[in-house]
DNA sequence: ATGAAAGCGCTAACAC
DNA sequence: GTGTTAGCGCTTTCAT
């Protein structure tokens, strides 16, 4: 059942079902309403790939983000659904699992696909991703990214201030031997993330400790056995501060594990405050990142972008949103100067 | 730049070059290579849709959700994404909001967009988009309906199992006085969630009051809502029961707000286990579903069903899986006989 | 207002 | 082992 039959039988040919299909050109009002109706009646559903051939969109975005497993990028994506839903694109979901080659044989096979643009939090700074992506000339825009060298669209977070602000909530509460937990970093030396953490040290003469600095996958799993491998070091520390709140549950869980209470025996804070930070035990300290917004503006930049591609002037934005302190329960002040 | 360009610039015909990029037909050594290296050093990608558009399929699948931010969704989301990610298959992701006319929509653009298959939680029994599908003759599985009338793949929750051994444990723990939050449902007279309830309460000889039954969004605002409207009307409870993890959080909140202790004044218990309901204030009893299973198995019934559509012997499977009481610390025992 | 025809980029007979 | 050719189902000039 194919365009064609649909001609066929009110009589007319493909071009006019086409129009009125697309109403793309005046048809007849009477020819419109027979070809409607036979629409209607046989159930012809056109087929948007041969469409998408033809007219070099296909109305629909590839994100990719490392883990969907992560409230943080879920509510990103909600944000993102959000505004495509809204201008009528759908969305393509890939999940790159944190590997590297993962996410750029996903981006070729989305590029493949001919999506119109594409979403993606990059692993590293200088992923081929990106690279494959310029050289295509597919619009796309990064979130999430610390730091971006390159003239495009992106949505960022300054990670850098979430630790700062975060070190400092822990030191102003007395604490000194603060454990970090960042995620694992492949290219950079220094993460944005340490960078905050440094800063605030030195700020309040706190010497750094290296024994204190710790990598990790960014989830619960992660979180859990730095804590334990710490432990197990007897490394002191009284405040922890995690690179995401899933992280900061893996340090409930081995705080569990090991009868450490939380706050009285350490203090956590946690960074993005997702939905349910607020009602764990303890609720979470933890640094709000807006990450619906990231979604939605993200969505928002490419579908600017691909509206003005033809545009000489493709001015390209990088939006840093705000993150701010949400005081919770689990950080406490300590009476003894936190050694 | 295309498969004519990269024919011309090895000097073969396209055929050729389709026969290196599919792997289809055997192909003189050294051609297959030069052509690999022209490919290679112009970075030429295949387009997809015009593939598709001949053999017939895009090795994409279509998966509609009612709410992508419920941790529910959120888990069988995954375990479709492994199962499809092994299998090759990208996924194109719609969010239906608990409204039929949306469901509708995306069912009809998945068509049009041609997936190869559809994956999909229907908001109701009698939902039109299951009609249409059939009739598109589109493979499809659906999962999470508590009950099905037609013969096609499906991977189940008994829903009724899951309030009856949630409610049996209240009542175990000598609670009458039990409250139930169940989604709105839009066709059922009652839903088969009420229905375990309400055989748990026969078994027990406990009457059943019709106060104690209430509908609500199946997320934390609805639970909320529930529990305040319940508070002002001042009816009596000592327990209860939701649809899903989230509205009982809704409970949590709830409760804070209005100074009710969990599990001392009031127990609670939920339904599908999300990720972090063992790390809620206080964890949560819950009754555990295999979510990333649902997801799971359900991709692995359509792949099979798309790869066998050809074959005579079309043969559907329903797949109900387990689930089971976790007991955590939201339930307590009552002395004074749940009254 | 409508139709004829070319073509989007690819694959798959079929021929050699 | 490789080339020629006919479409896949649609849109879009260009005629009329």
């Amino acid at each position: 059942m194919d365009i064609r039959d649909i001609a066929k039988m009110a009589g007319v040919s493909k071009a006019t079902v086409s129009r009125v299909l697309n109403e793309s050109e005046a048809v007849a009002e009477d020819t419109r309403k027979k070809i409607l109706a036979i629409i209607e009646e046989v159930g012809y559903l056109p087929n948007y790939l041969a469409r998408s051939l033809k007219v070099k969109n296909t109305k629909t975005i590839g994100v990719v983000v490392p883990d969907i497993g992560n409230p943080f990028y879920f509510e990103v994506i909600r944000g993102i659904e959000k505004l495509l839903d809204k201008k009528g694109f759908s969305i393509m979901l890939c999940n790159s699992d944190y590997i590297e080659k993962k996410e750029l044989r996903y981006i070729s096979l989305l590029a493949s696909k001919k999506v119109d643009g594409i979403i993606f939090a990059p692993s590293s700074e200088d992923s081929k991703s990106l690279k494959n992506l310029l050289s295509w000339d597919i619009p796309f825009v990064i979130f999430d990214l610390p730091q971006i060298n390159f003239n495009n669209n992106a949505v960022l977070i300054d990670h850098s201030l979430c630790s700062y602000i975060a070190t400092n909530h822990l030191i102003k509460n007395g604490h000194k031997r603060i454990l970090i937990i960042d995620a694992y970093r492949h290219m950079e030396v220094y993460s944005k993330f340490i960078s905050g953490y440094l800063r605030a040290l030195k700020e309040n003469n706190i010497e750094f400790d290296d024994a204190l600095f710790h990598e990790s996958t960014p989830d619960i799993k992660g979180g859990y056995n730095v804590i334990k491998k710490v432990l197990k070091n007897k490394i002191g520390f009284t405040g922890v501060l995690t690179i995401c709140d899933l992280a900061s549950v893996g340090v409930y869980k081995a705080a569990e594990k090991f009868n450490i209470k939380i706050p009285e025996d350490i203090s956590v804070i946690g960074n993005d405050d997702i939905p349910l930070a607020r009602y764990l035990c303890p609720p979470l300290t933890t640094i709000q990142q807006p990450k619906f917004l990231i979604g939605y503006k993200s969505a928002e930049l490419l579908i600017n972008n691909i509206q003005n591609k033809s545009s000489i002037i493709n001015d390209f934005k990088t939006i840093i949103l705000n993150v701010k302190l949400i005081e919770r329960d689990s950080v406490k002040r300590r009476q003894d100067n936190g050694n």
